[in-house]
RNA sequence: GGGCUGGUAGCUCAGUUGGCAGAGCAGCGGACUUUUAAUCCGAAGGUCGUGGGUUCGAGACCCACCCGGCCCA
């Protein structure tokens, strides 16, 4: 009876990366990497013909891309295998792989040339997959609910939408200095005056500000804007982003990391800046939070604040330190006080709050939204207040050209802001920004 | 910007009270025709981050600097 393992075996071409190599004498084992997985060669004095098997030993190296063909079959222990008949080296590795059973630890090496870090430590592999996988999601969301997806200038004569140092470029055919963009804000608002009821950007941000774990000069931002929203929606709207991306890696919204449980499940903690700020700081907004009252609360606290701060700055000094930090599950920080950003509309029942909120996970700020001024006239007076209050690197110039456009007509509308390497750090379970840049920039080395 | 901490062979790391610069793996030479981090034998491999200083003698101690990491502001 005709049986299955009778036939002759079938004939097959792989070709890979050489990932390891062991000599036996008249037979040698190597073993083949590619993007789909593993598969051992197994190389044979008479198979190849003695010339040719002691060519290949001197020739191959690990690191090396090689292809071959051969019998399929199992060896003695049961490995599947190539008997190679064919061999070809079809790029040659100059330099060693990093390690094969230590891989590579060094962070500076791991950061400069990160090739080496992806080839040899499958953790960091995986997380930069689950990068993208995490801003498909993103993509699929918005795209399924009719967001448009846009491009908008990188390179801005005038900087806007936040309050950051920008770099500075020549932009010799204009003949002038421009900028690259802080943030994408005030050209998708100009595109809600168009008449696009929803947009969005997902896009680099240049701040030329410090470096450390959780700044990079050099950051991704994702930016929406919906007509006829208000803030509930950007509420929902943030929700199914952070859960989908979350579902996108983990196929939960619950996600497992190393000592911890991040749940993304909605809804969310909601909490107002006044009570956060009330709990922590001792400062109740309603009553007193003039300038005095939160130097005194920072002193308090043993934060270092420096004379020239505006309320603005001494409250987000205050935030960042005795608030953001406890906030490790997502949490929704709401009704800010209006002078933290010249961009968001007023609350119709206390003008000193502004329908904005914050979403914080893992103590990091993750995402912003705030229902969209666009009363031109108070656009006009908060930019040009905004512009000589902070005089300072990063003080906010008046966009001019923008407001010509807010006098034409913008819809009311939400928006929403999501730092899309905080989001993957929270999502992957990482502490350090560069972990999930690809990347990113160290210092010149001397 | 401040504190702590690290930089030694290609990789991962030891290096004692200041006394000849070390190991494993990789690489190189040799043995071995079904291995799985193969095994065995052999030889080699170093600007100890950089520059000063102390000392008879510095990888180690002191000073400055460079490049990281962690924490803080």
């Amino acid at each position: 009876m005709a049986r299955v393992d009778d036939k002759p075996p079938p004939d097959v071409d792989v070709a890979g990366r050489l990932v390891g190599f062991r000599d036996m004498g008249g037979t040698s084992f190597a073993r083949l990497r590619d993007g789909s997985g593993e598969i051992q060669l197994f190389l044979n004095r008479q198979a190849l013909g003695p010339d040719t098997y002691r060519n290949a030993l001197a020739m191959l190296d690990v690191g090396d891309f090689v292809s071959a063909g051969g019998p399929l079959f199992r060896t003695r222990s049961g490995e599947p295998s190539v008997r190679a008949e064919r061999l070809q080296v079809a790029a040659k590795a100059l330099r060693p792989l990093p390690a094969k059973w230590h891989g590579l630890k060094d962070h500076e090496v791991r950061f400069r040339q990160r090739y080496l870090d992806i080839l040899a430590n499958e953790n960091v592999r995986r997380r930069f997959e689950d990068r993208t996988a995490i801003v498909s999601a993103l993509r699929r969301v918005l795209d399924a609910q009719g967001f448009l997806e846009v491009e908008t200038p990188t390179l801005q004569p005038v900087y806007g939408g936040g309050a950051a140092v920008p770099f500075v470029t020549s932009y010799a055919a204009l003949n002038r200095d421009y900028y690259l963009r802080i943030a994408d804000e005030l050209y998708l608002k100009r595109l809600l005056v168009a008449g696009y009821e929803r947009v969005y950007e997902i896009c680099k941000n240049f701040r030329n500000e410090g470096i450390d774990t959780s700044h990079s000069p050099e950051f991704t931002m994702l930016e929406c804007y919906q007509a006829f929203a208000d803030l509930s929606d950007m509420r929902g709207l943030v929700q199914e982003l952070a859960a989908a991306a979350a579902e996108a890696v983990y196929g939960t919204t619950r996600v497992q990391l190393e000592d911890y449980v991040l749940d993304f499940t909605p809804p969310w903690r909601r909490l107002t800046y006044r009570d956060a700020l009330l709990a922590k700081a001792g400062v109740d907004l309603h009553e007193d939070g003039g300038e005095s009252t939160l130097r005194d609360a920072a002193k308090a606290n043993e934060i270092q604040v420096d004379p020239s701060w505006p309320r603005a700055k001494l409250l987000d000094e205050l935030m960042k330190t005795l608030v953001e930090p406890t906030l490790v599950q997502p949490t929704f920080l709401e009704r800010y006080p209006t002078e933290t950003a010249p961009l968001a509309k007023r609350c119709s029942d206390d003008p000193r709050f502004i329908e904005r909120f914050e979403v914080f996970a893992n103590g990091m700020e993750m995402a912003n939204a705030y229902t969209e001024l666009n009363d031109p006239l108070e656009q006009r007076a908060r930019m040009e207040e905004q512009a000589s209050e902070r005089q300072g690197e990063d003080a906010t110039p008046v966009d001019a050209d923008f407001l010509l456009a807010l006098e034409h007509g913008m819809p009311p509308a939400g928006g929403l802001g999501i730092g899309v390497d905080r989001l993957v750090m929270a999502l992957t379970g990482v502490t350090n920004i560069r972990e999930v840049i690809l990347f990113p920039q160290l210092r010149d080395r001397s």
